[in-house]
RNA sequence: GCGGAAGUGGUGAAAUGGCAAACACACCAGCCUUAGGAGCUGGCGCCCAAAAGGCUUGCGGGUUCAAGUCCCGCCUUCCGCACCA
């Protein structure tokens, strides 16, 4: 193709003009009211914290599910496409140290930024549902949520350990802990500290989220695991051990002090039981330590090991180490004596902080008993001859019970519920189901947040914020400094305030919400984000939920999308919304790498989506990032590869302007409902017409049918990017023949306007301006989606590999649809296969129809 | 240790159990030129001087007429969980 100088592809100018134009139609991207007759289709990708810059992550994610929206709007759907920013959160904070700058400000600035980004971008959200969390008109229905809560016992209080994360001076949830560093500082070791903080009572719905997850069949199944293990459900029994009165070797039973309680799976073992293990942290071990100085010594190492273990995210690691408390409690089933033990080991968090140690049927009771010579006591035979019966520790439930009085000879499983059963009736026990899951610690001591509606009253205690006083704003003129605490504590404005109830003096609530608060919920804001009454109408957000595809990284698998869930549980008990879960369908994508590591600022690898769109335009950079590996898998940014897609814009661009004209031959302002039919009316005078025309529309009717069905299932978008330029790459092929006029010009508006249909979802720009320039009819984000004739896609011959005892000897074309007898007839005709089959004796002959032939020769 | 995903040319990758490497990138050769980050033509898994031919999807087995794909065992990488009683 000859190269004009007028008509180079220029993306700079293209994107610049329709950015423009799209600036100016603000309806364009806009919802449908919930009586539109259309089918309604939400499709979101999640929020970005405003750190200035979009990332090439961030790219990704949104060209994913920009190029979702605009095929499902072509599609004519109602389409729901939103964006907004997770605006609350302690960057703000540091930068207002560094730069001096207000929080406010700050985040404030960088939405304009980022915003900017994605708009030069393409990216086709509607602004008007656009949401900030940070400012008053959204947080006010955090808090008005958190009173909900409170008002359904959903929110307490409670003095407890905490992460403490010393750089940013504040709590951290334990999903904020990784590997025992802060989730936002890599090296920072998280301490633990003793504060009081609030909760929400998460683990109220551990079972229903537990539960929800086997019907999330629209999810990965990896975050549906990872929700699983970290749920952690887990079903027992807990019996109490009786605490021996000292000195005397009787059992007490008269208070609930004198009882041990332990929590174990395998209750089935107790009467291997040989001794019992506390948390250091234990309440009954510091009543222990009060009256003996020297076991307070040893316990407080044994709580500094752990410490330090959990500190460094290595529990699993800690050497076992443990001291007898010189005490005694009693098996309540048979009455045996075991030492009580303090171990380094046991969690208080866990169960009831105790356990009973069953060396013969635990491996780390056993290593623990080992060390320190604890009797280990076999109550479990195995079933299976196969075991060594003498091996120890024994973990199997496959066995049987001995050594356990009138529960010999049962199966572990029939033992635990006779036991559970004996437990209950002698009140000493019961079944037990425990959770890994905690509840959800959301207070933080910082300023950027949405502050919690509680005040403190010396008369009436915890006094919730009435609602009508709410929003409970957040002060603006604050000095930020690197005292630890709450800032808020230091406005004396805010914190002074007047009882609700009794109108006297009183302090507000300093602590702020943990930023999850906001992400939990957002996605009902935009529904109907100017709502002033409520967090947002819930018959509008019956209509628009679930959300029909939420898109997203797979590092929120558990923080976000566990508390989302909940959310969304919480608000159906309030009766705001009918749904169970927020997402029918989930995809989380892949990272976006370089040179195989993560893009990071210390590795020096990141490559800046502005650059990209400055030297190669946004649909270059947006359908690389479509084009380089499928979505789900990590993506490898190779600057060369979006140059190559790139230069493919620009052979569309040569290819679709060089016969706009011929296009334009037939007519403008067309709908392309009629091309189909009117490509095959000119074909019709020649019948079979042009083998040409016949096989370049075949080709597209066939890319057609690929992605269509790609958008509706496997969302291989790589594959569909490589279908169109194989269509294009067959075009340019037949360049000779379009230029000759040999290619009816029906035929040719079939081509180009389908091809530059086919782009839109992936390149909206260059695809808008073709569209424009082929004289399509209106806006091509309306235009119909193309569909695929069948008959038109249909191969007239196939090729069929022809095998001999496996191997592929040669290929015979037949014509399509050929039967198996007429597929075996060309195969031996062929003289490949003859000269091969020649004195020889065909033993079998397997001919799938339009796939293969494989001969069996001896 | 447990669970999950992945392993295919120089690179990113493609392949409902049926012609391995589509589509690109890089590279090589050539053409064109208004000298551009342009365009066009051809080549490009490995072995063999070439052809013919042979070999090839981490390794080893198996199922099947037929295996990158299914099954078993192993190795490597990545991710999640990890003294959870």
């Amino acid at each position: 193709m000859a190269e004009d100088k007028e008509n180079r592809y220029d993306p700079a100018e293209i994107e610049k003009k329709w950015q423009e134009c799209w600036a100016a139609d603000p309806k364009l991207y806009a919802a449908e009211t919930t009586s539109s007759n259309k089918p309604k289709y939400y499709v979101l990708e999640m929020l970005p914290y405003p750190s200035g810059q979009l990332h090439m992550g961030h790219v990704r994610n949104y060209a994913i599910g920009d190029a979702l929206a605009r095929q499902m709007w072509m599609r004519g759907y109602n389409v729901l496409h939103p964006m907004g920013w997770d605006a609350f959160g302690l960057p703000a904070e540091n930068a207002a140290l560094k730069n001096n700058m207000p929080p406010r400000e700050w985040t404030l600035g960088n939405i304009a930024a980022m915003k900017r980004q994605m708009l030069r971008l393409g990216l086709g959200y509607d602004w008007a549902t656009e949401i900030t969390t940070c400012l008053p008109d959204y947080y006010r229905w955090n808090q008005w949520f958190f009173l909900r809560m409170a008002e359904k016992g959903l929110v307490y209080r409670k003095k407890s350990k905490v992460n403490w994360c010393p750089e940013c001076a504040t709590v951290l949830a334990n999903e904020q802990v990784i590997d025992g560093c802060c989730w936002r500082h890599e090296d920072t070791k998280v301490e633990q500290r003793d504060l009081e903080q609030w909760f929400l009572r998460i683990t109220a719905y551990a079972e229903e989220l537990l539960d929800g997850l086997d019907k999330l069949e629209g999810w990965p199944e990896k975050v549906r695991t990872m929700q699983r293990n970290w749920i952690g459900r887990s079903e027992g029994t807990e019996v109490d051990f009786f605490l021996e009165e000292q000195g005397t070797g009787n059992r007490d039973q008269g208070s609930e002090k004198q009882r041990i309680r332990v929590f174990t799976t395998r209750v089935d073992t107790i009467f291997g039981a040989t001794s019992v293990q506390l948390a250091p942290a234990h309440p009954l071990v510091a009543a222990f330590c009060a009256a003996d100085p020297d076991l307070k010594m040893k316990v407080a190492g044994l709580l500094e090991e752990q410490k330090k273990a959990r500190e460094a995210g290595d529990v699993g690691a800690i050497e076992k180490h443990g001291v007898p408390t010189g005490r005694f409690a009693m098996n309540p089933y048979n009455g045996a004596r075991v030492p009580i033990w303090v171990a380094n080991y046991i969690l208080m968090d866990y169960g009831t902080g105790a356990i009973m140690s069953v060396p013969a049927h635990d491996e780390r009771d056993f290593e623990f008993a080992a060390k320190y010579g604890i009797e280990v006591r076999r109550v479990i035979r195995p079933a299976f001859e196969t075991e060594d019966p003498e091996a120890l520790p024994f973990l199997s439930e496959d066995g049987v019970l001995v050594n356990s009085g009138e529960y010999d000879g049962l199966t572990c499983g029939e033992a635990q519920m006779r036991l559970q059963e004996a437990a209950e009736r002698g009140k000493f026990g019961n079944a037990a189901v425990t959770y890994r899951l905690k509840d959800w610690g959301v207070s933080r001591q910082r300023y950027w947040g949405t502050p919690i509606p509680m005040i403190h009253c010396e008369r009436n205690g915890l006094v919730p914020v009435p609602d009508e006083q709410l929003p409970v704003i957040l002060p603006e003129q604050i000095e930020i400094t690197q005292q630890g605490g709450s800032p808020l504590g230091r406005v004396p404005e805010f914190v002074n305030t007047t009882c609700p109830k009794c109108g006297g003096p009183a302090r507000r609530e300093t602590d702020t919400m943990d930023t999850f608060v906001d992400s939990s919920w957002y996605f009902y804001r935009y529904t109907d984000a100017k709502n002033a009454k409520a967090p947002f109408d819930p018959a509008t957000a019956q209509y628009w939920f679930p959300i029909n595809q939420y898109i997203g990284g797979v590092e929120h698998a558990i923080l976000h999308l566990i508390y989302s869930r909940f959310w969304t549980k919480m608000m159906r008990d309030l009766g705001l919304v009918k749904n169970d879960e927020p997402a029918r369908r989930l995809f989380t994508q892949g990272m976006v790498i370089k040179d195989g590591a993560k893009m990071s600022k210390s590795k020096g690898n990141v490559v800046s989506p502005d650059d990209m769109v400055a030297r190669y335009g946004a649909d270059a950079t947006r359908m690389y990032a479509l084009f380089a590996a499928p979505p789900d898998r990590d993506l490898d940014w190779q600057e060369d590869g979006v140059a190559g897609v790139s230069r493919f814009l620009g052979r569309v661009w040569r290819l679709v302007t060089k016969y706009a004209p011929v296009v334009h031959g037939e007519g403008t302002g067309f709908s392309p409902y009629a091309q189909s039919q009117k490509a095959t009316e000119a074909l019709a005078p020649e019948g079979t017409a042009s083998g040409l025309s016949a096989s370049l529309r075949r080709k597209l009717h066939q890319t057609i049918a690929k992605i269509t069905q790609d958008f509706e299932g496997r969302w291989h978008f790589n594959t569909c990017v490589a279908a169109i330029m194989e269509l294009v790459n067959e075009l340019q092929d037949a360049d000779a023949q379009l230029a000759s006029g040999e290619i009816p010009a029906p035929v040719v508006r079939e081509l180009l306007t389908n091809l530059v249909l086919l782009l839109a979802p992936f390149a909206p720009f260059i695809a808008a301006e073709l569209w424009d320039q082929l004289g399509g009819e209106g806006v091509i984000l309306r235009a119909p989606w193309p569909k695929s004739d069948p008959e038109l896609a249909k191969e007239d011959e196939i090729e069929i590999p022809v095998q001999i005892n496996g191997k592929l000897i040669a290929v015979v074309r037949v014509p399509s649809g050929s039967d198996a007898k007429a597929i075996e007839a060309a195969a031996l005709a062929d003289e490949k296969v003859r000269s091969r089959t020649v004195g020889k004796n065909v033993v079998k002959v397997i001919v799938v129809p339009g796939r293969a032939v494989n001969l069996v020769v001896k």
